[in-house]
DNA sequence: CGGAATCTTGAAGTCAATCAATCTACGTGG
DNA sequence: CCACGTAGATTGATTGACTTCAAGATTCCG
């Protein structure tokens, strides 16, 4: 990365008032911008709660727009015509949702109770062009997604069920608490019902859920209840991704 | 899409020569360069022949390089630490391939006798910087490709064998002619082998081969040898690849 | 022509799906 | 407050699709 350029040179002016606070200021896409820019997005953004298992908006829902996810969970899914549905992608906080390139049809609805900041497409587009640093972004941003997805092709076309739910709890663990060093019990609230996950997972509820209770048994991880897990040993956790090279750790399983 | 900007102004210039009958000049990325950039870009550039079954490029090579695709049919894939392979995506002709943003390492092999045209990363990113249009360019290169990625993944994670197979086949042919109207037989030669196919879709060599010969035996499509595909019926075809809803026609199979 | 890959085909085995209860959590209203 | 109803989750029994194992058949190339 370069030392930010001087193309928008005009970092000057106050910092628009609805984004003072935002908690994606420092980490959302709009962290590129100059007040004076940020100040012409926030005029034209609005916020919004989506409640949990709310669609954020609809499969086509015509002019489209862009968001920054504030806080939450959402899944983007694509469903075959006799109702199979996939979930492709999930996204967390910072992330952008919407129509940036790409343009496919994708169902996105909140599975956690979950904020946005929205832009008209247009509007966005706008900025977009006029900020090459923010042009810059959206390239890392749509090629950080493209990798995920790609990441999860191989889980889903190659993993057995036990290593995509044990990739899937490792995957929230590590977006959890960012690139911290491992250690003590950690205890996270799954954002999917098991539904959701089966669909994001390429499964059924039933096999998500035996499985599930495998790695509970195997002492891996432990459950309150079907939302709050904590897990006992993330190396054994990760051991059972099935994506290291495994260091016959015993007890890992992979069935 | 808009109009073309005028911030490329120098779309004087001789055509460099090398790009003189290029199979990718209409088509290809560079195609929004004006002579002038194009120039430049022509004079760091490299053509590259890649034999059938041969690396591109390996996972990890440093510097790393972009490349347009000339000719022929690229595979990226990404492999488990015990040898399972998944093949993420395809890659034909006027695509981009190489460490453009992501930069998740694949392994990048040639599947058909290939030819690229391919530029050092640094050189392609100051290219990049000059020239919004590319930017452009590139925002919609990627967005297209994870878009397919995430298609796959509904494929992979949904569908049952027969369909993956089919919506291959079905993906081969929409690629062969273009957007042309459907009509009589098509031949078609198949760019994977049965295992690099299995890789594609999740599956073993046995189970590819398997319900290819169901397809045959249905009477679909018919094979003079492993590769040369001929498709007796592309409504059928895409009938079983359960991408569309249903008219109940006979024949169309989901084991 | 011969040998090695690649592909096809068959038989047996396995993992996950399906079918079917049961259990738990939660919200509503009696 | 507790009975009741519903939705989600777990658990068990069975089925079935795909894999694995194992031969053959075909193609490719020296």
């Amino acid at each position: 990365m370069q030392p930010a350029l001087k193309l928008s040179l005009d970092r000057s002016g106050p910092i628009p008032s609805p984004c003072l606070g935002c908690p994606v200021r420092r980490d959302g896409i709009c962290r590129v911008l100059g007040n004076d820019e940020l100040g012409r997005l926030a005029l034209v953004s609005v916020r919004r709660v989506v409640p949990r298992h709310e669609a954020v908006w609809r499969a086509g829902d015509g002019s489209g727009s862009v968001a920054s996810l504030l806080s939450g969970v959402v899944s983007l899914s694509r469903s075959l015509p006799d109702g199979r549905q996939q979930i492709v992608a999930l996204q967390f906080p910072t992330s952008v949702i919407g129509s940036l390139a790409g343009g496919r049809e994708l169902e996105t609805v909140a599975q956690e109770t979950t904020r946005i900041c929205s832009v008209p497409r247009g509007h966005f587009e706008n900025i977009l062009s006029r900020n090459p640093e923010l042009e810059r972004e959206v390239i890392r941003q749509i090629g950080a997604q493209l990798d995920e997805a790609r990441n999860w092709l191989v889980a889903i076309g190659r993993k057995s069920a036990a290593e995509r739910v044990a990739t899937y709890l490792h995957m929230l663990v590590t977006n959890h608490r960012s690139p911290q060093r491992d250690a003590g019990p950690v205890e996270i609230l799954l954002p999917l019902s098991r539904g959701a996950t089966a669909d994001f997972l390429g499964l059924t509820i039933e096999t998500v859920s035996r499985k599930m209770t495998e790695l509970k048994r195997s002492g891996i991880v432990d459950f309150d209840d079907a939302t709050r897990m904590h897990v006992l040993s993330t190396d054994r956790l990760r051991a059972a991704t099935g994506d290291e090279p495994v260091l016959d750790q015993p007890g890992s399983l992979r069935n």
